[in-house]
DNA sequence: CAGTGGTCTAGACCACTGG
DNA sequence: CAGTGGTCTAGACCACTGG
């Protein structure tokens, strides 16, 4: 197994980007097709690094990169173990709704419903900014069930080059990124995600019954200084979605970590 | 202002812990109390590593932490900055429920429904395994208005020192990590949630509608060995409650990361 | 261009686990 | 006890930002 290690990482002929994300990538790979398997304990960072001809740092930034993801977990005094799999499966499947939609071959299509110049309402104003907003309304598909309403603004300046088209091709994110109109780069975003019982209106766009559960997001994006440049609404009907997450570490509340009361 | 980083540092009579985590608290406390503004850039690596008289190393262990917090980011080539408030502050809530309830002086309280010995249903059998369970229900109140009705599986081997009165004044977690009965600590979890319209009986039992929409949460509990400890199922009125999360780096997803389609 | 953060090295000492 | 991960140092080179 040692040998195969050293093989793999020897023949490579060029390596591309950081060495330990590399070196991330070659664990990762090890893990998920069983040749490090679940509980079994790694080489130790003083092998990995004669294994890998790395500094024991870039073993152990290979090794926390794969901690966050889920992979792997260290306990002091005795090593890095393969976390098993059940756990790892449910983080697995953390990626975004369009890879599975992609992994299990539904094919996604979005239907712009209106765009409309407007004045933000105060909540807006207060997020955004009061300067004159563009607001567009979509729906989601997939294989052409619908299975989210979403409503966007945005300050209407930055969206004087787009076209309708562009709302169905295109994610906000994607035009607002890869045209230069933003000087900075959208970099995070904090949602808030409740239960409501959903409005006729949209009971009707989703094809669903008045007033069945809904999940309702509420998404704030900020550009990489901290500037508010967006505002979202999603709602997803109960009975098509759900919505996964993880906690670790010492806090372990009642609730789910980030639930709140309120009112 | 440097004089004062310098000050703070060097009058400590004793480091507790580890260095990178006491240069993070100072940060943060500054980051916090104003004395770094929002969107201002922070000292270079260098000067920190001056200042608080540690290796460049450590001083970006302590910015990565803070990066972890959403305090700050960085920018090759330019520098560290403070994020700026509304995102900051969304994030900092992000603490549990209970310290939420504390923070507004609001008085929590579990209320045992029943407690009981049973074989597991499949489903459960194939999380925890196949042997003899203990099922507790129980209803957490602030200020004696119920917000949840919260159902616990465990091994009944794990459960056989406990009593009624422990469930109704600790947490799952309290208990199995306090009194030795589990080999390793519990130290993550993974938890579904999703909009469903409120079943009959925990509608009398929260005190709303029959039907009326509310957040479910599915949670496994882990060990640090990565074998599932808990199973645990929690029902929160829709109009009471809120989930808030975040969504950084690179995949923007049109949902929410996380969120997935069902059936 | 000088200055910044991103990556990486070769060493060191410590607290901790298991036998 | 020998071996492990956790922390830390003093250096180095690079890609990148801004002026």
């Amino acid at each position: 197994m040692l040998s195969l290690l050293w093989t793999c990482y020897n023949t490579s002929i060029r390596q591309v980007g950081p060495r330990y994300l590399n070196i991330a990538s070659e664990l990762r790979s090890q893990i998920i097709d069983g040749t490090l398997a679940a509980n079994q304990v790694l080489p130790s960072e003083a092998v990995l690094s004669t294994l890998y001809e790395a500094s024991r740092i870039t073993i152990r930034k290979a090794l926390e990169v794969l901690r966050n993801e889920g992979y792997v977990d260290s306990r002091q005094g005795f090593g890095w173990l393969v976390v098993s799999p059940p756990l790892r499966q449910s983080l697995g499947r953390f990626s975004t709704i369009e890879d599975q939609m992609a992994e299990i071959g539904v094919r996604p299509r979005r239907k712009v419903l209106d765009s409309e110049i407007r004045w933000p309402s105060k909540e807006i104003a207060e997020i955004l900014g009061e300067q004159e907003m563009l607001r567009v309304r979509r729906i989601n598909l997939a294989d052409e069930l619908p299975f989210a309403r979403v409503t966007v603004w945005l300050p209407s300046a930055l969206a004087k080059d787009f076209s309708l088209s562009d709302y169905e091709q295109n994610s906000f994110y994607q035009l607002l990124n890869t045209r230069n109109v933003i000087k900075r780069p959208l970099s995070r975003a904090v949602q808030t995600i409740s239960a409501i019982a959903i409005a006729e209106e949209d009971a009707k766009l989703l094809g669903v019954p008045n007033g069945s559960p809904a999940l309702r997001c509420l998404r704030t994006t900020f550009d990489s200084a901290g500037d508010a440049i967006l505002f979202s609404e999603y709602v997803f009907p109960g009975h098509l979605t759900e919505f996964v997450t993880e906690m670790s570490g010492e806090v372990m509340s009642i609730a789910p970590s980030g639930l709140r009361l309120v009112d």
